[in-house]
RNA sequence: CGGGGCGUAGCGUAGUGGCUAGCGCGCCUGCUUUGGGAGCAGGAGAUCGGGAGUUCGAAUCUCCCCGCCCCGACCA
């Protein structure tokens, strides 16, 4: 046991203490006193803002409102949607006492937030013509999971939850369809992760959804993680809550609604995305600093590197660009250079003595061998923009490259046991549920989409021989 | 809930009945030092998870309780 404990353990040797050594290490969060419960420290929680302004700018784009609805719901609420209870009531925390007395009728903790919206929604549409309404709230949810891992599956979480209310199925299924699209620009444009946009085979389907759609990214052990989910919810909760209006015709109709939404958990997704054994490589769109500068020298050299250094920084953020100059006078510049990797700073910017007497600074990026370039400070913030762009496109090649090499096509069982224990298996799946059980108990893969744009096909099933459902293949991976 | 493991300073740990609980990292002070995890000196910091018991004596043995982590089942 000879590990150097500064660094964390190598991917390759234990990917789940990997994971965890560096959500802690690379101060992204730390335990909170209630078991599954989870601090989410500044570096982090800016991460989850730039993200959160993202999407948001995406939802607003696309005419929803953002609104607030409360913490606390009535427990009757949950047992209207006989499915949405029975999927719920094992995880939830429930309100029995307040103001010293106990409760006539106990209030849970959102789990989500269907309930408590569909009943508000009822009140407020009465015609045709106040459809669509369209209402996301940022909050948060809990939900009493019985193995909680950081970002990934927490007691309570933060997220972004969209309920939308339509006259019909193509217009609700045209919404949820608008915001899985949303998810996917997200994930790849933003988290650089090449997501996979699918329907969840019935047995995976949110509890009370007609259907339930999915983005799935891969990790970089091989595992897929669901990103985000929109769900068609048909008229399940709008008969429930009885949300109706009155059509042009002069009828009673019911809605059909819609839910989706994104997670803090899509942090933990970036983690093991684009991580590697030196730590953390955030994608520059959601870097809370996309360039650290590191001043070197003491004295009167360190006074000159570190007001160049800041006068840097100031040009860089004026050109937009999050800058962060390092001026803890106690480290040395290697132990910053290593902390910042962990940190997972895409450029960092070495500025010596030498430097500054030949007017640059000396640039390495968080990954690539290009090692380390000497970048003029004159021109550093019209140079910087791009290279945080190519970047940017970098990581998403990569893990774009990465998930093809690790998805297998597979028409057999013993190609397909062992494509799912590296990576994503295609495979054709007869639909049955029973047979996936048997797959999710020989193999830990479960089925974890199936693909929009896969094309069509018919087989017969991996595992069971029967004929194919779907009308195309379905991807089977572990997954978190 | 099943299987495995662990509770000793902020973190990581040593310590299988015996003196004042030891070490590393971190922290504080001073000096020195700065291009890949600096050095020296001094210093602060622990009701050994909790309770009961055995014993002349318990971090160490016994019993009970609590909590946490990891692997599964549940899930975004």
């Amino acid at each position: 046991m000879a590990r150097d404990d500064r660094g964390v353990t190598p991917q390759s040797e234990d990917f789940s203490a990997w994971y965890n050594e560096l959500v802690t290490k690379a101060q992204l969060v730390d335990r909170g006193p209630a078991k599954g419960t989870m601090v989410i420290r500044p570096y982090a929680y800016r991460l989850w803002e730039l993200l959160q302004a993202e999407l948001d700018g995406r939802i607003k784009a696309t005419g929803h409102e953002n609104a607030y609805f409360p913490l606390l719901i009535p427990e009757s609420y949950l047992r209207r949607e006989a499915e949405h209870v029975e999927g719920f009531a094992p995880e939830l925390a429930v309100v029995t006492h307040a103001g010293g007395k106990e409760l006539e009728e106990p209030l849970v903790v959102r789990p989500t937030s269907e309930t408590i919206i569909g009943e508000m929604m009822s009140k407020w549409i009465s015609s045709h013509r106040d459809l669509p309404l369209l209402l996301n709230q940022w909050a948060n949810v809990v939900r009493w999971e019985l193995r909680p891992r950081m970002f990934l599956r927490t007691t309570e979480f933060l997220w972004q939850e969209g309920h939308t209310a339509h006259r019909d199925e193509a217009d609700a299924m045209a919404e949820t369809m608008l915001a899985l699209d949303m998810y996917v620009e997200v994930a790849r444009d933003i988290c650089a992760i090449p997501v996979v946009a699918g329907e969840k085979t019935p047995g995976e389907r949110f509890a009370g959804a007609r259907s339930t759609f999915t983005i799935e990214g891969m990790m970089r052990d091989g595992k897929a993680l669901q990103a985000g989910t929109s769900h068609y919810l048909g008229t399940n909760f709008a008969t429930a809550f009885d949300i109706r209006y009155t059509s042009d015709q002069g009828r009673q109709e019911l809605c059909h609604t819609t839910s989706w939404g994104m997670t803090t958990r899509m942090i933990g997704a970036v983690i093991m995305a684009h991580g590697d054994d030196k730590g953390l490589v955030l994608p520059p769109n959601v870097a809370p600093y996309q360039v650290v500068i590191v001043p070197i020298g003491r004295g009167e050299p360190g006074e000159a590197t570190a007001g160049a250094a800041r006068d840097l920084a100031a040009t860089l953020r004026a050109a937009g660009v999050r800058t962060h100059v390092d001026l803890r006078p106690q480290l040395s510049p290697g132990f910053k250079f290593n902390d910042w990797e962990l940190r997972g700073v895409p450029v960092r910017l070495e500025l010596g003595p030498r430097d500054l007497a030949a007017g640059t600074a000396l640039m390495s990026l968080r990954l690539g061998d290009e090692g380390k370039q000497p970048l003029p400070l004159a021109t550093a913030a019209e140079a910087l923009p791009g290279v945080l762009a190519g970047f940017q496109e970098f990581l998403l090649r990569r893990a774009t490259e990465f998930r093809e090499g690790r998805t297998t096509t597979v028409d057999d069982w013993p190609a397909f046991t062992a494509a799912v224990t590296t990576g994503w298996a295609l495979a054709f799946h007869c639909g049955d549920g029973r047979c996936e059980d048997e797959i999710k108990a020989e193999t830990a893969a479960t089925p974890r989409c199936i693909p929009l744009d896969g094309p069509p096909a018919e087989g017969h099933c991996v595992k069971c021989g029967s004929p194919s459902a779907y009308g195309k293949r379905v991807i089977f991976a572990r997954a978190y």
